[in-house]
DNA sequence: TAACCTATCTTTTTT
DNA sequence: AGATAGGTTA
């Protein structure tokens, strides 16, 4: 009797196989997490593996989270032993711990795309580049391709496409790009990868991590780039126990430098790797699974699998022809009720689109309609104004030397120091050899109106006393001085903008979300409150019980399933993209990606186009996707509804499932102090004065001051509390 | 410095 | 269509 029993032959081959290389090549929906679950359940209970050996790295938090609670349903407590963490939240870890090898500090701050968007620009204005043919969007792209690549800045001033203007732009940024990062004390997403591949060239450190993680396991390994090959396979090399799993055909992240020839060339990388086959589908209906067989093998890049399923025949795929995206919308929405009628549940159906833009036409309806729904990634809660302001401040107090943060946050709310001032301050910090951050304590030294010297001294010092603060106060509270502090909010009320409700409402959400997160984890730190923020990805939000209407790019889709599955827009230039027209390898890519969307569907699969879409502000002319083509004719159903859907009178609005919800994932509990305080003991505070302990919990305590009761976390809180 | 107007660009895809 | 950058004026 083993635990490998509850597997089919071959996955149990590949579990069984816990020694030496390992290639799993799991078509879609073949068992691929539950081989992998029950692979370190039997290295841990049948083989005596200590849990702490292994290393197991995913895409995204969501599928590290659910590797995590599957292997603990089978091992029990043990599981929280081992690493199952995404490669950046793995980096992230070593950086903290490791950075300052690399001269980081260990509060570094993580860019995101917008902040990588607005240090570009700045850059781009100061070296006076007057480029026309770029963005800085497009550089930005175009670093973080570099870096995945493993391309430095000094080898790209040699690549010989020099003559072209982005390209010398580009070049021309790149270096001064890392160095401002770094002396922000900021990693971009890139960096993260990059550095911990170079932390790694510390060969004492290096055979640690190896004689820490002698069993590594990589999920989705046909999305992996340079960089992440080489950090995997340098943990690895030791002692050559490395699990990778993954599937040519749904390697669709190439724009971000993925390369499929890492899985394709695994076996020359280890030649003695043992190799397994998943080829039976548990998902999908012989049908939908037999439409996915037929466009993936127009690529040249597929090796060809023999993907099956028990599920004999099933319902024809839909096809929905709309006039346009409008109509499309109307369509599936008709067809969404009849499903309700059949019994499906909201939460049983996804639509999947191409690009976030084509979101926005089912939103508008579904509001409407008040058909509770959810939009997964495209604009991301933490990337809205007012929240990004916010979230600044707290860089900025979290690590001073950011100074992209706090350019953000120095005239916000408006406080007249304008680009001139700015500029005065960070030639000064430049000269000085300080951050800018530093000179704003210098108003002395530079040429300032009075008025001006106040208004920045104003701000410099309440920054330091929250910089202070925070070093014992839990997030909620420094993210109340910061409101309360800089006035944020009466600043949102005078912009007289007509969001302002909303951005309110986005604030209250931003405390609720803290609140929430510090409910789990009552000792919350600021810098790993921002780290985890940072890392989020769009479908780590995902809830099962929460019935409402999915929507996402097919790109976030990857790794998950549904019942019923809308494809909206297949047309030519959309699905595949315009991008693709002239080049075979991003063709082959966007045709993985419709081999993606096909194959997340269980049951009931609809493909939907329309004539003529709206795009740019202007209506184009549009015709069904090759792809559609590439789906034998027998597999496919019209269900075009010719009469055009009667539009119910608006009802009242229902509020649609918000875009956001609290962060929720648990953390091991911190260290306990033994407390020196009691209720209604009464002390002193630098700033707040005389006030009385009101609550002594485990990790924190309240205490009643004139102002109002405020937290404070216990772990060096007598630096700022006094006894009396 | 801020407020207002006009011209231009945007949409691939994401940790 | 909507967002944003850049330029002009108060």
């Amino acid at each position: 009797m083993s635990i490998l029993d509850n597997l089919n032959i071959e996955q149990r081959k590949a579990a069984e196989r816990v020694e030496g290389p390992l290639l799993i090549l799991a078509g879609a929906g073949s068992g691929k997490t539950r081989t992998v679950t029950f692979r370190i359940a039997h290295m841990v209970l049948e083989k005596n593996i200590s849990p702490y050996k292994i290393l197991a790295v995913t895409f995204t938090n969501k599928a590290a989270k659910e590797m995590r609670e599957r292997v603990e349903g089978l091992i029990g407590e043990d599981a929280k032993r081992v690493m199952v963490s995404t490669f950046h939240s793995f980096g992230v870890r070593l950086l903290r711990m490791y950075g300052n090898k690399l001269g980081y500090d260990s509060n570094f701050n993580i860019y995101d795309s917008d902040d990588q968007k607005r240090l570009v620009n700045t850059l781009m204005k100061d070296i006076g580049i007057t480029d026309k043919s770029t963005t800085p969007a497009r550089v930005v792209s175009a670093i973080s391709k570099l870096k995945e690549e493993g391309i430095t800045p000094g080898e790209y001033a040699n690549d010989s496409r020099g003559f072209l203007e982005s390209y010398k732009t580009v070049s021309a940024v790149y270096g001064r790009y890392n160095t401002a990062l770094k002396k922000n004390n900021a990693m971009d997403f890139s960096d993260i990868l990059v550095n911990t591949n170079a932390l790694l060239d510390d060969l004492e450190l290096l055979e640690k991590i190896q004689e820490r993680y002698q069993y590594v396991m990589v999920d989705e390994y046909q999305d992996t780039n340079k960089i992440q090959y080489e950090i995997v396979n340098k943990i690895a090399a030791r002692y050559k126990n490395l699990c990778v799993v993954g599937d040519e055909d749904q390697s669709i992240y190439g724009f971000r430098g993925a390369n499929i020839k890492n899985i394709l060339d695994f076996e020359k990388d280890y030649p003695d790797a043992f190799v397994v086959k998943l080829e039976q589908n548990y998902r999908s209906t012989e049908n939908i699974l037999e439409a996915a067989n037929h466009v993936i093998k127009n690529n040249e890049s597929s090796r060809g699998k023999n993907l099956w399923t028990a599920k004999k025949g099933g319902h024809p795929i839909s096809v929905i022809e709309a006039s346009d995206g409008r109509e499309e919308a109307y369509f599936i929405l008709r067809e969404l009720y009849q499903l309700k009628k059949e019994g499906y549940n909201y939460k049983d159906i996804t639509i999947l689109y191409r690009t976030n833009a084509q979101s926005r036409a089912f939103e508008e309806l579904f509001v409407k309609q008040g058909t509770p729904y959810k939009i997964f990634g495209g604009m991301q809660f933490y990337q809205r104004m007012e929240v990004k302001d916010v979230i600044s401040y707290m860089n900025v107090i979290n690590n001073p030397k950011d100074s992209l943060s706090l350019m953000r946050i120095l005239n916000v709310p408006k406080r007249k120091i304008g680009p001139a001032t700015i500029n005065k301050f960070r030639d000064y910090a430049e000269e000085n050899n300080m951050s800018l951050f530093e000179a704003l304590g210098h108003t002395e030294e530079i040429k300032l109106g009075p008025a001006l010297k106040i208004v920045i001294s104003e701000f410099y010092n309440g920054m330091l006393s929250i910089i202070e603060e925070s070093e014992y106060m839990p997030v909620s509270e420094i993210f109340t001085e910061i409101l309360t502090t800089f006035k944020y909010k009466s600043y949102l009320e005078g912009l007289g903008d007509d969001r302002v409700e909303e951005r309110i409402d986005n604030i209250e959400e931003l405390r609720n979300s803290i609140t929430e997160l510090e409910k789990v984890e009552e000792d919350l730190r600021l810098g790993e409150y921002l780290e985890k923020i940072s890392l989020v990805s769009a479908t780590d939000e995902l809830e099962e019980s929460r019935d409402y209407v999915k929507l996402m790019t097919v790109h976030n889709s990857k790794g998950l399933e549904f019942p019923v599955v809308f494809i909206a827009g297949m047309e030519d230039e959309v699905f595949p993209s315009s991008k693709a027209d002239y080049d075979t390898n991003q063709l082959e890519e966007e045709r993985r990606l419709c081999y993606v969307a096909i194959t997340r569907a269980e049951k009931t699969l609809y493909i939907c186009h329309a004539n003529e879409r709206f795009v740019y502000g202007q209506t184009q002319p549009r015709s069904r996707s090759r792809f559609l083509g590439e789906i034998p004719p027998h597999l496919l159903e019209n269900k075009n509804k010719k009469e055009k859907p009667v539009q119910k009178k608006t009802t009242e609005k229902k509020k649609s499932i918000e875009n956001f919800n609290p962060l929720r994932d648990k953390k091991s509990a911190g260290n306990t102090l033994d407390l020196p305080y009691s209720v209604n003991e009464r002390v002193t505070h630098k700033k707040f004065g005389m006030g009385i302990v009101r609550a002594v919990n485990e990790k924190t305590i309240e205490v009643e001051f004139t102002v109002g009761k405020k937290k404070f976390l216990t772990a060096a809180i007598d630096k700022f509390i006094q006894k009396i």
